[in-house]
DNA sequence: CGCTTCATCTTCGATTTCGAAGGAAGTGGA
DNA sequence: TCCACTTCCTTCGAAATCGAAGATGAAGCG
């Protein structure tokens, strides 16, 4: 397992321009990295030759002469992600650009306790590296993500609800015993969100909600994760307003979870005698049109949508992007879009959009891809 | 009128390192530029011929040789900045540290459209600078704040209420045509905000509660004013809970400012039979322990309160600052504690600190200095 | 009081970066 | 087809930056 990149400076900042796909060519680079073009040229070329960058054809032309395109060596190196849920784990790796190499889904109770759990995703990333990787390319850093809120000072799992025994676990610091590597662990709905900023050119300011089993939200300001004091992005304990009063699992009455969340809306399911396994098997409910689901969803947006209000009225994002299981359910973002457009400040939601999310179900693999390689480029 | 400062790249950063005060010495340059020592004296050698610089004394040693403390020359410029209001502007220079010169109060009356307030302040600064300020020190910029939203875009005002022929007016490049320099125009919120951050070292993530007439909101994450689109931290439009309704001017019912405002206590007190003038004269009856006034704003911070749980588990700031007219009355920041407190996540509230605001009642001029350094010594 | 230690600041040769000029490769119009 | 023009990339001397070594001044300590 290897360590640094033999990059001093200046390198490293170019090679992070390529390998996260903002610059194709040398004139790209000095664009974007404000060094001369004879600095660029000479950086480069000693990437080259440290068999690190590669030239591979040309690009368009832009009225002039045609780029040499830049691209990072497949033996630059991998990154092993993953993203730990309740019963199963997705896993994988990436290449230096984020590119997923191989990404498999295995079971994995979280409920076993962090040291099972994470020496069972070590051995899955040994075995992927074994039959997927050339000895002689690196592993250059691992990242996962945790179905509960991080400290991003400590890296430790904090206060978590279904996740027995790893409260206050040092997750970064077990991982480390393994692998002498840059080490990120971040909760799941914020690599989503980082994920999911890459398929959004031109936005810097994002919010992306992830509709599950419960509600998460990922936040992106000017470009960059923003995690406040570990707990940012948390809506699912905002009190709703509502006729009735529901007890929310955290103590407190009447939270957006215990209405919207797939759980919610399963066990009201439930209630009129609709049994169903898994939060995603309602969006099979609304698509046969059945009544009780597709009203229960379109309730489920409209409360989504109330407290979204406040939070495009405070934040004002360029996107709001809907992911994760229920996402799928076209009522789900027709009543979201339908509360936020009805109640918010028109010069806030005059260049919104609300729209499905655009990174799939590997979202939060390619997350903690990007944001891997801002630690192992630095 | 001057133009730009007679500063090239580097010298241009360790400039602005001491007018906002982050670096008193030569190593305190050398730590945060990323410089090299050597380098950082060359430049500092130059912007000292410039006369840009000063040396002042010695500070305090931290073990070792004392360091030689840097200032700006007092020649090296001054800004001009203005915060309006409805009815009055404050207005006043300050030198290229943020710190005042002179500032006052006019009466200026909004209503009377852009140009003629615009062109009354600009007649206002000359004033000023003809008496304070000899004429060899060059305007390095000229800022002011705005009581409406500014599109960052294009620097014009937009959609506000109570500025009847602002909207869509370009203020900035009004101001432009008399004074070729850096200009800043923006809201009064956010420039509140930026003043505030000043006196908060440590805390990248502030949110500012302007609690006046209307109730406005600055948010400043990771150390930057955040504007969004433009309407960024607007939190007086938001749907509260409430048993009766109220229809908000905006149109839409039961809005926070139709509640929780000055504006609207003005008008609720009025209705117990108590008149006063401004808001601020609110804050004199609950010192003086009417039991109207005093509930009165009790429920008004429990209002606002309620609305800062969803952004505080949202955005999960350090710090939540309270100032304008009806801070003062210590009810209101209780009531806000108490809601906050009771109702947001732990891990939300752990290190979070909500507070009177420190800088004063100057907080938005400092804080159109402190932007307007970024931009005249860019 | 002298000694050590520390942080600050400067000197100077080695290294890196810059920028102007020019070659290479392509586009588009006469 | 020729020619002007654009973009991309490299060459090379000039300028800026670095970093190691040393000088400076001050605190801490026996």
């Amino acid at each position: 397992m290897d360590q640094r990149l033999p990059v001093s400076g200046a390198q490293g900042d170019l090679l992070r321009l390529v390998a996260t796909g903002k610059a194709e060519s040398r004139a790209d680079l000095a664009r974007l990295s404000g060094l001369a073009a004879s600095s660029v040229s000479l950086r480069v070329e000693e990437l080259i030759s440290l068999g690190l960058l590669g030239e591979e054809g040309s690009g368009t032309s832009r009225g002039g002469r045609r780029p040499r395109r830049l691209r990072l060596s497949p033996s630059a190196g991998v990154l092993a992600v993953a993203d730990l849920g309740a019963h199963h784990a997705r896993l994988g790796l990436l290449d230096l650009s984020g590119v997923p190499l191989v990404i498999e889904e295995r079971p994995c109770e979280i409920a076993r306790g962090p040291a099972a759990t994470l020496d069972l995703l070590s051995d899955a990333f040994d075995e992927l590296l074994a039959v997927h990787v050339p000895g002689d390319v690196p592993l250059r850093g691992v990242g996962t993500g945790i179905p509960g809120p991080v400290d991003p000072a400590t890296r430790r799992v904090v206060t978590p609800s279904r996740m027995p025994g790893w409260n206050n676990f040092p997750v970064a610091e077990h991982l480390g015993l393994r692998y002498d590597l840059p080490i990120l662990v971040e909760n799941d709905a914020n690599l989503m969100a980082a994920g999911e900023a890459k398929h959004w050119p031109g936005c810097d300011n994002l919010m992306v909600l992830k509709a599950g089993t419960g509600i998460g939200c990922g936040v992106i300001v000017n470009g960059h994760l923003h995690r406040g004091r570990g707990a940012a992005g948390d809506i699912s304990h905002v009190r709703v307003r509502s006729d009735s009063s529901v007890l929310c699992a955290c103590g407190h009455p009447d939270c957006l979870e215990a209405y919207a969340s797939g759980a919610a809306l399963m066990s009201a399911l439930a209630d009129s005698g609709i049994t169903v396994a898994r939060p995603a098997d309602i969006v099979g409910l609304v698509n046969d049109a059945i009544p009780e689901a597709t009203s229960l969803v379109r309730g489920a947006g409209r409360r989504i949508g109330e407290v979204l209000t406040v939070l495009v009225n405070f934040f004002n994002p360029d996107v709001i992007a809907v992911g994760g299981s229920l996402s799928a359910a076209e009522p789900l973002i027709t009543a979201i879009r339908a509360a936020v457009y009805e109640r918010c400040l028109p010069l806030a939601t005059r260049d919104l959009e609300i729209a499905p999310a655009r990174a799939g179900r590997d979202a939060a693999l390619l997350g903690a891809g990007a944001l891997l390689l801002e630690a192992a480029l630095a």
